[in-house]
DNA sequence: CTGAAAGCGCTTACAG
DNA sequence: CTGAAAGCGCTTACAG
């Protein structure tokens, strides 16, 4: 393709300035020769150093915004090697707690005068999270999925890369984690469960690698020792953290005819899926059995009956991840605190 | 910061590579100097073009491993000119709807080797969108957001960077649309309602300014003419697609003694609004009121009773937005459908 | 098959 | 206060 450098100059071209535009973009140079100015005149002005006169600068300006001059990003970051961008890495498209963590974390990294650019792990190593981490398109990243493992991070995170994981805990100098209160949160709700009368509480987790549903599952445990009930390995359900597999794991449970009295779900997505189930099989909530779900999702709310659930600050959660990477962005060498906790509350409806 | 590049070049250096490599990045340079060709020839091998031997390449290729060296993008892109990556634009960190849209369009993208990035549009005119946008950081966008005005998106749509927006028409020779059949389905949603036996179905809208809300006004409007009922101004209420103005404004509704036989609410969350202020007021869903709303997001579902609405494919619009973008970057020439609609369809569930 | 060199669009010491 | 020039890390005609 060739391009007529001549037209953004602007000789010998009729049309109007903005269409000369939409033609190919104007460079530093064709401020420069417009202005009749060295290219290092027109830097200066962009970016607001005080070394020329006002009134180049005002000069310059103008003719940039009369050329709808906009800075080359590529350029700029090949020269300045940071990027003023912060990832955020994920697996699932935002159900229905990211979008609330991220809209914390984006409020943050705003503020921070930095850009916030989301991208999902889909096609694994290919993904464009890997990309932008391999690259180091970014100045630092917050990553929610567990489909990268721990070696690849620990390799990538560096003094110019500071990573924060929000599921996990990871050793490694530059990586830092803010993480749930799971143990707290899972303790208070079965207790609340033994407490409501119940004595076999059930326990629904995650898949088994899940750092979260472990955590909660020793909550539960403690919970159970702590109020003197004893702990029966088969009242305790492994899951996979979704509607669909909770539904269908309660059904089997329900056809061979138990009714678990009470039931800790690992998270609400389940506790949804167990809605269903007892529907099905006229199981009345909380009247024959108990629920009570962990991270307070929408749907809890709206559900029949109301879901009792742990909830966590998801949106404080994002500012404090954000937080705590600029903190590492910022002052690299500091020995900075690897690992923040988000208090939970558990929220009573009518689910117990 | 000063960095000594003998590092990179591995000269006279004890540590282990794998270490060297995370104090500073290295470069075609270290690879070329390291294997002992020009950076031509790395640039040949890694790119894998057909003009080299097999055993150069073979040969550069792990020198390239063993210094763990990856091209730097920006680099890459000054050169390259277009960027392999996709942009989509949102000002909600992904409500329901978005999230399912974006796994189609991922899977679109991805499909054709591209990036996808997301931004939001949170801080306006410094937004990382706007930014994306002006500074070409992208090779085609997807816009879900209607904070972009059309002249903004005009100005900058161009053949090297076609837009599509799914949430309005747009006349410009390098956007294209892909819309709901916000019509057909409304239309349909209000005949089931008058079917059932309502004479005075209410209309639950959006925001003024909104197209999605239009159309769907006009269809409710068209179906209230083709079952013969006449229309009633007063039926038709103005409202903001939130769960919380739909409830404020049902409850004023309710406090006046009025009480809807039948509503079609122009989306989902206004419907669940209803349901709030109806319960609030001890009236039954349907017996009392009649619900249908739009959209089918995941609550509907869940919701008691289940939400009778219109669902409309997300994940196909998804795919569908991604792959007239790809027509419109491989073709820029080619005349395109500027338009595409998606199907809807009512799902009888149980408010009606 | 390989390499020297120009150039992408910027920034930033350095010199004046 | 301003400009000429080097250089960021790549790609790609061009020459050999």
């Amino acid at each position: 393709m060739h391009v007529n450098r001549q037209n953004v100059a602007g000789e010998n071209v009729t049309s109007s300035d903005h269409q000369r535009c939409k033609l190919v973009k104007a460079t530093i140079k064709d401020v420069a020769r417009e202005a009749g100015v060295s290219i290092s005149t027109v830097s200066y002005a962009i970016n607001n150093k005080d070394r020329i006169s006002s009134e180049t600068r005002k000069h310059v300006l103008h003719v940039a915004k009369r050329l709808n001059y906009v800075a080359n990003g590529n350029a700029k970051l090949l020269k300045q090697k940071h990027t003023r961008a912060i990832g955020i890495f994920f697996n699932s498209w935002f159900g229905p707690i990211y979008s609330e963590i991220a809209r914390g974390i984006e409020k943050a990294v705003h503020q921070a005068g930095y850009d916030l650019v989301a991208c999902s792990l889909y096609g694994e190593e290919n993904s464009t999270a890997y990309k932008y981490l391999r690259d180091r398109m970014v100045d630092g990243a917050i990553i929610l999925a567990d489909s990268f493992d721990d070696d690849f991070l620990k390799s990538t995170a560096s003094k110019d890369l500071p990573l924060v994981v929000l599921d996990r805990e990871v050793e490694s100098p530059h990586i830092f984690s803010v993480l749930i209160d799971n143990f707290g949160g899972a303790f208070n709700a079965t207790k609340a469960l033994v407490q409501s009368g119940c004595k076999d509480v059930y326990f629904l987790g995650g898949p088994k690698g899940s750092y979260d549903s472990q955590k909660r599952l020793e909550g539960y445990i403690a919970a159970l020792g702590f109020c003197g009930a004893t702990i029966n390995n088969n009242h305790i359900l492994e899951c996979d953290f979704t509607e669909e597999g909770a539904y269908q794991k309660m059904k089997v449970l329900f056809n061979k005819g138990t009714v678990p009295n009470a039931i800790f779900s690992a998270n609400d997505e389940m506790a949804l899926g167990i809605y269903r189930a007892a529907r099905e099989n006229n199981l009345k909530i909380p009247e024959n059995i108990k629920v009570i779900g962990f991270d307070d999702i929408r749907e809890a709310e709206f559900a029949a009956p109301p879901l009792t659930t742990v909830s966590h600050q998801k949106y404080e959660m994002g500012i404090n991840a954000a937080e705590i990477l600029f903190e590492a962005i910022k002052s690299p060498a500091k020995d900075l605190n690897k690992l923040r906790i988000q208090a939970t509350r558990l929220i009573e409806r009518e689910s117990v």
